[in-house]
RNA sequence: GCCCCCGUAGCUCAGCUGGACAGAGCAAGUCACUUCUAAUGACUAGGCCGCAGGUUCGAAUCCUGUCGGGGGCGCCA
């Protein structure tokens, strides 16, 4: 790392990225064309072997403008007030501009470059953000459907909180519907003597669980199950999710003991990839919410009684397509996962002051959630200005392309994802002859950082809304675009430093480039506040995930070519010393906000 | 029946919301190690972007139609 001056936070140096800056000269000669200054966006080139950057702008200015295309870009590229940073502009096709920057700018652009600056990144104006990101339900375990909205999930919260937003991500259980009563049902039944069905008792429940979560895990499909055959059954579980939600002192005692032992395994899961929520709110959260928000919405008129169930009408007249209402009380009167959503909402902005709420929950859930976030609007549990988004995620398939299933055909849970990969990685490790030195445990630390690493980067290399194949091979291999080859490009800067350091050798100013593959790294340097901002715009951390494999790409390329410890001028040698820590600072940063760990060697 | 998503190289996937000959990884073939971790790098080959129209100076990207696959459509979440 290098440690610049140590900058008091209210001096802590603001700068724009170098496109930002570019995009800036050029809308300057685009306003001074008398043309709207967005047109001046600079990126980076699409045809490398023309030109660093381009100017795409010209064509969509003369379009509006009635002008010749090629004339506008002329008149832009003579109307640069400063043309010292450019080796090259040229005029291309029907008026494209094409940059080269000269090496001295390149180079000095990069220098100043540090993590003070957060690489050049501007951050937003602070918004308070709400990532929901879990929805796992109590009683049962996590399985692989849960390992996409969880890590992405993550990733996007951390890459909005790096461009200092304030947000908070939150679990929200599933703890509050039907499963609950049929457990309470089935238990009462097997154990007839606990304290808590005793209703003269209000109080003096254990303290501990009676229940290990292995004999939830047992119980929750057998009670579902019965509840399916047994009508009888099936009634006195509705009864009691009704005495539940109404708070009947035992229910709720037992109910509690059920929730903390399903959120202690929960966290054990969560924490081996990373995730971890601010919040482990649930739909019970907002229950005091739920009859002051029913009678608000149906004394405004929003809601009323359809076939015997309260409804929000949230079609408009400019719909096209068939929305239909949605139902926010059944028509025994109990609430359900809608009355709950809502509340939830409300509960956001009134508690947090939420300005975003971002639903990281499977793709299938979108009319849902559509329904859900207009009748919040129409109802004004959320005002107009809180923007509601459903960021959906697809789903984690097997080889043959169907949603990922163990051999008998059940369901996967998590865990054994894990440790299915995992153990890939150990056996990858163990193949190879260089992990020998290294003692059992830190083989074993290695192994879990690598095989997560490859379960975590083979799961965001994917855009989040597709749906893709999981391979643990694949995920696992070295070669090619993958986790641990990350970890890897990590762990060989890390070694060069770590070399460098021990012979007393420091970074210094970054001085010209001579070489392609030197020049190179200077670039993909330089995008990294585009690619962040990209990924939290759209809130998809493959943009984060592909650049970080560009980033170790071309710095592989120049460690092939560019021989740091052996140089023999100095000043270029302190130059690659800086170059290679500024890769291994923004590859640190690009991994973090994919809630990836990097060991320090492999 | 209505609605949504997907169809890009042999395989797995990107493609920054209209820009220049369509990209990557794997697999295939060729080449480079007395190396700072070769757990690497270089090169070759491979695609009428499902199909047919349309809008545009310009379309994988937008519109219409069509075929194929997946998913969703009030008392589950």
């Amino acid at each position: 790392m290098r440690h610049g001056p140590i900058l008091a936070p209210q001096q802590a140096k603001e700068m724009m990225s170098l496109t930002a800056t570019l995009s800036q000269m050029f809308g300057d000669a685009f306003a001074s064309q008398g043309l709207d200054t967005s047109y001046g966006t600079v990126v980076v080139s699409a045809r490398p072997d023309l030109a660093q950057f381009q100017c795409n702008g010209a064509m969509a200015a003369a379009k509006q403008a009635k002008k010749n295309p090629r004339e506008v870009a002329q008149s832009v590229i003579d109307n640069l007030v400063d043309k010292t940073p450019f080796a090259e502009l040229g005029l291309a096709g029907p008026g494209f501009v094409n940059i080269t920057l000269t090496d001295e700018y390149l180079a000095e652009y990069i220098d100043s470059l540090d993590e003070e600056s957060k690489f050049g990144t501007l951050t937003d104006e602070p918004k308070k953000i709400v990532v929901d990101y879990g929805g796992p339900n109590v009683a049962k375990e996590l399985h692989v459907g849960h390992l996409r909205p969880a890590i992405i999930g993550e990733s996007v919260k951390q890459t909005l909180r790096y461009l200092g937003n304030d947000v908070v991500g939150d679990v929200h259980l599933g703890d509050w519907g039907m499963p609950y009563g049929q457990l309470i049902a089935d238990l009462e039944d097997r154990f007839p003597d606990w304290p808590y069905f005793d209703e003269s008792k209000t109080d003096g429940y254990p303290e501990t669980s009676p229940l290990a979560i292995e004999d939830l895990q047992v119980l929750y499909p057998q009670a579902a199950l019965r509840a399916k055959e047994d009508e009888d059954f099936a009634a006195r579980a509705r009864a009691a999710v009704v005495e539940l939600q109404a708070g009947r002192p035992g229910y709720r005692a037992l109910w509690q003991h059920m929730r903390d032992i399903s959120i202690a395994a929960m966290k054990k899961v969560y924490d081996r990839l990373n995730v971890h929520f601010e919040l482990w709110y649930g739909e019970s959260t907002i229950n005091h919410r739920l009859k002051p928000m029913v009678k608000r919405v149906s004394d405004s008129g929003d809601a009323y009684e359809s076939d015997g169930a309260l409804v929000i009408e949230v079609m408009t007249d400019e719909d096209t397509k068939e929305i239909p209402p949605l139902l926010v009380l059944k028509s025994d009167g109990a609430s359900l996962y809608t009355t709950w959503d809502l509340a939830t909402i409300e509960d956001r902005v009134e508690e947090f002051g939420a300005e975003e709420i971002l639903y990281f929950v499977d793709v299938r859930q979108g009319l849902h959630f559509e329904q859900v976030f207009r009748a919040a609007h129409k109802t004004g549990i959320a005002p107009p200005e809180v923007v509601l988004e459903h960021p959906g995620n697809g789903t984690v398939n097997g080889p043959d392309g169907k949603p990922f299933k163990t051999r008998d055909g059940g369901l996967l849970t998590l865990r054994e994802l894990i440790d299915m990969v995992v153990e890939r990685a150990a056996q990858r490790i163990e193949e190879n002859a260089l992990a020998a030195e290294f003692d059992d445990e830190e083989k074993g630390e290695i192994a879990e950082m690598v095989g997560v690493a490859a379960l975590k980067y083979g799961d965001l290399q994917n855009h989040r809304s597709s749906n893709y194949i999981f391979d643990v091979d694949r995920f696992t291999s070295f070669d090619g675009k993958t986790g641990p080859y990350l970890l890897y490009g990590a762990v060989r800067m890390q070694s060069v430093l770590r070399e460098a350091g021990g012979r007393g050798l420091a970074a210094g100013t970054v001085i010209a480039p001579t070489v392609d593959q030197e020049r190179n790294l200077m670039l993909q340097l330089a995008r990294l506040p585009e690619v962040v901002a990209r990924t939290a715009e759209h809130r998809a951390p493959n943009h984060i995930a592909e650049y970080a494999y560009e980033l170790v790409a071309d710095f592989s390329r120049f460690y092939e070519v560019c021989h740091i410890l052996r140089e023999e001028d100095q000043a270029r040698q302190a130059s690659w010393l800086h170059l290679i820590e500024l890769a291994l600072a923004e590859l640190r940063l690009l991994l973090s906000l994919l809630a990836i760990d990097v060991p320090e060697r492999m």
